[in-house]
DNA sequence: CGGGAGCTGTCAGCGTTTTGTCAGGTATGT
DNA sequence: ACATACCTGACAAAACGCTGACAGCTCCCG
């Protein structure tokens, strides 16, 4: 899945980045309108998101001008708080969804996967994994059809590993993504919630990779 | 596209007219109550702009007649400024937006387009979750048959979640969603909301993932 | 104009669930 | 066999969400 980010502050644009893409997507990013909409007009993204502040050409005018060209991706446009105007303005030059700044990453990156899924029309959000399947849409698990119920940070913990189910993931990077870069917490705090986990899903779902991380079992073992 | 535009004050009538046609539609416009009554009922408009403050029959009275008729087209009621009740009898009556007087003609307009363009996309008037039943034209509610009286916030909040009965809503998007972002409120406001629903509702209807946020139960659980 | 009713945000407190931490234990690789 | 990496169960703190009471507000009706 390919987003563009169209951002003019580099710190939010790199925010924007590296949120989208700890969710899976591949990320560019773009912090001026003309090149936006070039971009928007000849490259085909999965998903558009749009500040409205743009140098060169503002967002709302790039937007409208791709959909007078015909391009339907979804777009998300990021509004400034309580510019209730800037909203209807946003619906009436195309745009699919809005949030206004400021905005909890988490939030975003759900706004974002749930245009993705509307516009891939009718796609289910859930992915399987030897005998475990996760629907990201309801927040539920299923271990062998059977349903499962997990806490939010299991959830978010076998959501990651289940999107890198390809490689094995380092703890430090579960770490970084469970808990942001805030840490203060010790090591062995994954390894709590692993444990656990492992609990409820019995063996052979979690495998670990000593020295090196853990995946999910099964895909292709 | 056809508008009716209903309003007794002639040079607002004009304005809009105006204003309207300038934005490509076929305008026509109507001062008096009964005369919208009958024009609304056998002509087909893409949408009607209706002040309440009418002669011989006031807007509200109007509107419920034509949705009692099954007249589905999308209704923008002209409010006046503060008058809150307004809005909700509007919404109440059928109404799908409102504008408060004085409004700014742009804004009306793009309101107006919006109004359109998402009645050119809708579905069925009411929809099922469970034992729950939604009909958002007559902003009724139904509990396993049985009619239930929400308020116009509770039946926002119903809405929202049946619109995106999906997934789970987390709280901030309900947030935003039911208050704009004039935010100064306290999160707790929310669950204040549910509570007294669930009170309503009963058991099993609006469940809860801790971590996560909220959502219709019994769609397929 | 005043009382009353309905709606809704705030507050404080509660119970439950979740989760980090600790103190060992077990496996693994060299 | 030894050190290191990882696992586990128990515990306590914290987070989260729920609830009832209350007050402000608006609108309605006399």
């Amino acid at each position: 899945m390919r987003v563009l980010a169209v951002e003019d502050d580099p710190r939010i644009a790199a925010d924007l980045k590296t949120a989208l893409e700890a969710a899976g997507y591949r990320v560019e990013t773009c912090a001026d309108g003309l090149d936006a909409w070039f971009l928007g007009d000849t490259e085909d993204y999965d998903l558009v998101i749009l500040d409205l502040g743009l140098p060169h050409m503002d967002g709302l005018s790039v937007l409208k001008k791709w959909r007078a060209n015909g391009r339907e991706m979804p777009v998300l446009v990021l509004t400034a708080r309580g510019a209730w105007t800037e909203r209807v303005e946003g619906i009436d030059a195309g745009a699919d969804d809005y949030l206004p700044k400021p905005f909890r990453m988490e939030e975003l990156v759900a706004r974002a996967r749930a245009l993705i899924r509307r516009s891939a029309g009718r796609a289910s959000a859930s992915q399987s994994v030897g005998d475990l399947t996760l629907d990201t849409n309801r927040m539920s698990a299923l271990i062998g059809g059977v349903p499962l119920s997990t806490t939010a940070l299991e959830f978010r913990l076998l959501s990651y590993l289940m999107l890198h189910r390809d490689r094995v993931v380092p703890p430090t990077e579960l770490l970084e993504h469970l808990y942001g870069d805030d840490d203060s917490r010790e090591a062995n705090a994954l390894e709590a919630v692993i444990a656990r986990l492992r609990r409820k899903l019995g063996p052979g779902v979690i495998g670990t990779r000593r020295g090196f991380g853990y995946f999910l079992e099964g895909d292709a073992a």
